[in-house]
DNA sequence: TCTTGTTAGTCAGGGTACCTGACTAAGGAG
DNA sequence: CTCCTTAGTCAGGTACCCTGACTAACAAGA
């Protein structure tokens, strides 16, 4: 394997860059309100995707703990981006499901797309695209392999989120 | 500017390598010691770099509060990483300095590249570094001029991390 | 020399993202 | 009408970060 010092390169590259997303977030968008990518975000996300679901299905598409995702259901509550009323099929499940200023949120952010990355031309973003597709499929079997029941649940999440924003825009 | 979409893509393609990094580690990477990139991580990361600072230019050097600074030590002290003894110049100041067992697991850290990175081939890698390395670069200017005081001090800190990685290996 | 201002470290307390364990209420199967 | 499962929830815990307030040491000026 004579890869060796390209690919350490190449992971030294990326963990700065995570490094890096973590604080950009922080120091420059702060007049735009900003979606992270985890935790409160993470549900709206999933909500922009398919509303009214109840909080296991929530857990099971993050693959996170119920009762994390109890938590941030109500985090959002409180904020007003959605609202929790229960089933009437099933008194047990109370389905969530994204107001108007939710949804709003969500657009707003998923509108937004980084200004750093107005460095790189159409084909150097095509390329990117390409490369991080190959490694995210190559981290999904991985994460299949080790642990089948954890994985593929957020596959199409990000994935459908980008593309349906294409779509639209073509249309 | 009809770069749009391409950009839109890659963004959501960034996003989740992101995401899918948070959870591989914990997956995957269970047999070994896997070192974070953050929290008592980075302090180690920035110490293998330059051993005996003090707790301010560790903060400093990671963009954090001294305050949390002053919490990873502590951390790592507890677990044997890193050991504090005060500088014979100024009483103040208590120099960290790695531990042999704190060396060791960051060069065991260090060795390991995601095997994810398999699916790529050399050249993929070598696109890949760039791309990213333009990337950062955008972001570090986007830092830089939103707040000067702020950016460029973690610069260094992946870079010569992997790439001193690199030179040991080709001598 | 004594005061004044700065600096390094630290304590207290707070916020967010998670987690496990234990419990309740509702549903379903026999 | 039990018995088991399921959806939600409460309690409590960990890690990563932050701000505010305080002490001890240093450094500069009167």
């Amino acid at each position: 394997m004579p890869s060796e010092p390209k690919a350490a390169l190449a992971a030294g590259k990326l963990a700065e860059y995570e490094q890096l997303s973590k604080i950009y977030d922080d120091i420059i968008k702060q007049p735009r309100p900003h979606l992270t990518v985890e935790g409160q975000g993470k549900v709206l996300l999933v909500l922009a995707d398919e509303d009214r679901l109840s909080q296991r299905q929530l857990a099971n598409r993050l693959a996170m703990s119920p009762q994390s995702v109890n938590e941030f259901v109500y985090k959002l509550v409180s904020r007003g981006l959605v609202t929790l009323d229960s089933s009437p099929r099933d008194k047990r499940v109370k389905l969530v499901s994204l107001t108007s200023a939710g949804r709003e949120t969500i657009e707003n952010a998923a509108r937004e797309v980084p200004t750093f990355l107005r460095a790189l031309s159409d084909d150097e973003l095509s390329q990117l695209t390409e490369l991080l597709d190959k490694v995210t499929k190559a981290m999904y079997t991985d994460i299949d392999n080790a642990n089948p029941t954890a994985g593929v649940k957020l596959h199409k999440l990000f994935a459908s989120r980008y593309l349906n924003r294409f779509k639209k825009q073509k249309m």
